[in-house]
DNA sequence: CGGACAAGCTGA
DNA sequence: CAGCTTGTCCGG
């Protein structure tokens, strides 16, 4: 970022009619917007375009014999000997922060992607031409709401901090821990849901305090804002003068992106922090090992973490008939009898998704590729080939199957049945714009929790599923979902209620939510995750699509590099650390054809 | 990505 | 060998 100027040519005719020296043309290094293209090429900017150019900025330029888009990454470069450099034809507008421009190069290193993914999710939606005033904070002070669960000394310690992790349990508020952020400076605020963006937008306003929300406000979070506030993105956002990085609910997957590159804006947040010098606090209520191997770990007291958590009851499976296949026992009967508003979680959507003869105890399985088949409705539908058949067993002709694994439209029956109430399903089908079904008892995927944002109890029919799952984030992927819930019910002063059903009621998750302690889980999780190398204490790249296979052997010659696979057709590359394993993945020459790299994916 | 150009196939 | 397809290369 050397601020040296083009040397003026002193031979130049300042005639009557020109106005100051006129400078040599400046060259520019353009990163085109163009997935295929990833590298650079420099450009000459003429004289009148030149004060609208500035690093980051959005340009047009001439490119093999047309006009593309790109973002200028560098002003006043030496271009290599011997190439006609052609000219900037047009200023677009403004571009990603010049800060970023250096982050795009990390994170394109980090997750094996390409710097202009990164670059074009940190520019603004549309063509920036001007750009608004800044808007800071009234010289007044701002009345703060005293609503906070947890004590402001937690608060006012976690924002002392260069890094903080701060475990604030589902009930507590961290708008109290945004409003000290600010009063500190322009500070990003990353949250993973854009409804909670909503929400804190508007309380932040009603405080008196200026915020630009991501990517609406993107002209105005450029000029500069108090507080910066987004989804995911919005660790790419521009704040001029940053001073303080918030990210909320650092431990929840929808922070991270589900397609390559794989990135995950609280590492990307804590990354652009560390490299401005300022100071960043994760916020959950059940922190991630990424983020408690990150800063220290600021808590709430045992009793004002367990007033944060609901109460929890958790009904053993064990006990129940072995023989019985359905997830309705007398606590849960009973809850759902007592006119409460109740969520009731089964993630298996449809009818079954496994059944068997009720005359012969045979498997119903495919006629055609034998895989097993589910119920949808009143026909049975393979889940591999998608082939359809009647409701009739293969192996004896017997029309009755009996249920072995339900799913929540079955359940939405047997519950009303049982409750003697209206109960509704719930599930990511369902239009997220219509309003929901009235009903006092609702039933869904995990996506319900999504939907809903107060319940008396939240019931999960089957917590092994989400406990057993053959994920290496299983556990904390449970434990995020009960937070979520937790969240929906409240503390134990409202009398928020959870209850889980389970054949492993030892299990560190539950015990975690049980005594509203989410170290419990941690500690377990964290030694299983070091015995088997798995982030963060190992990196791995998820390698896919058909030039995967050369692509992994290429890979697997770096020392220190490990392949495994296929799976699938995919391979699995892992190392100890990221450096290693970024740094063979971009010394790796990409094959031609579709190569789908996911470096540390969620599920694995 | 998409244009340029070279090497390979077809038909007379 | 023209006229076309297919493949590989490269862009400032």
């Amino acid at each position: 970022m050397g601020e040296h100027h083009p040397a003026r040519r002193p031979e130049v005719r300042p005639g009557p009619l020109s106005g100051p020296l006129p400078e040599r043309d400046s060259v520019v290094r353009v990163v085109p917007d163009e997935p295929a293209i990833d590298r650079s090429f420099d450009y000459l900017v003429p004289a009148r375009l030149a004060a609208r150019v500035e690093a980051g900025s959005i340009v047009r330029v001439p490119l093999h014999g047309r006009k593309v888009g790109g973002w200028v990454v560098e002003r006043d470069v030496e271009p290599p000997a011997g190439v006609a450099l052609k000219t900037v034809t047009h200023v677009t507008g403004a571009g990603p922060e010049p800060a970023l421009l250096d982050l795009a190069e990390w994170a394109a290193w980090r997750w094996a992607g390409r710097p202009a993914h990164f670059l074009r999710t940190a520019s603004p939606p549309g063509a920036v031409r001007g750009l608004p005033p800044a808007r800071d904070l009234p010289a007044a002070p701002t009345t703060v709401p005293a609503d906070a669960l947890v004590a402001d000394d937690l608060v006012a310690d976690a924002l002392a901090r260069d890094r903080a992790v701060l475990r604030l349990p589902p009930a507590a508020d961290p708008f109290p821990l945004v409003v000290g952020a600010v009063a500190g400076g322009r500070t990003l605020v990353v949250t993973p849901a854009h409804a909670a963006v909503r929400h804190l937008a508007a309380r932040l306003r009603r405080a008196g305090i200026p915020v630009a929300t991501l990517p609406g406000d993107w002209a105005q979070a450029r000029a500069g804002c108090a507080v910066v506030l987004g989804a995911r993105a919005a660790a790419w956002g521009p704040v001029p003068g940053l001073a303080r990085v918030v990210v909320l609910d650092e431990h929840d997957e929808a922070l991270q992106e589900e397609a390559s590159p794989t990135w995950h804006a609280r590492d990307v947040a804590v990354e652009r922090a560390r490299r401005l010098g300022v100071p960043c606090v994760l916020v959950s209520p059940c922190p991630s090992l990424e983020a408690l191997g990150w800063g220290g770990l600021l808590a709430p007291a045992r009793n004002a973490e367990r007033a944060g958590w609901p109460f929890v009851d958790v009904v053993d499976r064990r006990r129940e008939d072995p023989l019985r296949s359905d997830l309705y026992s007398s606590r849960l009967v009973d809850l759902v009898r007592s006119g409460a508003r109740v969520v009731c979680v089964l993630n298996r959507k449809g009818r079954a998704r496994l059944l068997a003869c009720a005359a012969c105890s045979e498997l119903a399985r495919c006629e055609r590729c034998d895989s097993a088949v589910e119920q949808t409705e009143d026909r049975l539908r393979c889940r591999r080939c998608a082939a359809e058949r009647p409701v009739v067993c293969q192996a004896c002709g017997a029309g009755r199957l009996k249920v072995l694994r339900l799913g929540v439209s079955r359940a939405r029956e047997d519950l009303e049945r049982l409750a003697r109430v209206p109960v509704a399903e719930v599930t990511g089908d369902v239009d997220p714009t219509t309003p929901l079904p009235e009903a006092p008892v609702l039933v869904g995927t995990e996506a319900v929790l999504h939907r809903v944002e107060h319940a008396d109890a939240v019931a999960f029919l089957d917590l092994d599923q989400e406990l057993l799952a053959g994920r290496y984030r299983a556990g904390e992927q449970a434990l995020a979902l009960l937070a979520r819930a937790a969240r929906l019910v409240g503390g134990r002063a409202g009398g928020g209620r959870l209850l889980l059903q389970t054949r492993l009621p030892r299990h560190e998750v539950v015990e975690a939510v049980l005594h509203a302690d989410p170290g419990r889980f941690t500690a377990v999780e964290r030694r299983r995750r070091e015995e088997l190398g798995f982030p963060p204490f190992g990196a791995m790249a998820h390698l896919s699509g058909p030039p995967a296979s050369g692509y992994a052997a290429a890979l697997g010659q770096h020392l220190g590099v490990q392949v495994l696979g296929p799976v699938d057709g995919a391979w699995l590359a892992r190392a100890a650390d990221h450096r290693t394993l970024c740094d063979a993945l971009a010394a790796t020459p990409r094959p031609p054809g579709r190569l789908r790299v996911a470096v540390d994916p969620p599920r694995v």
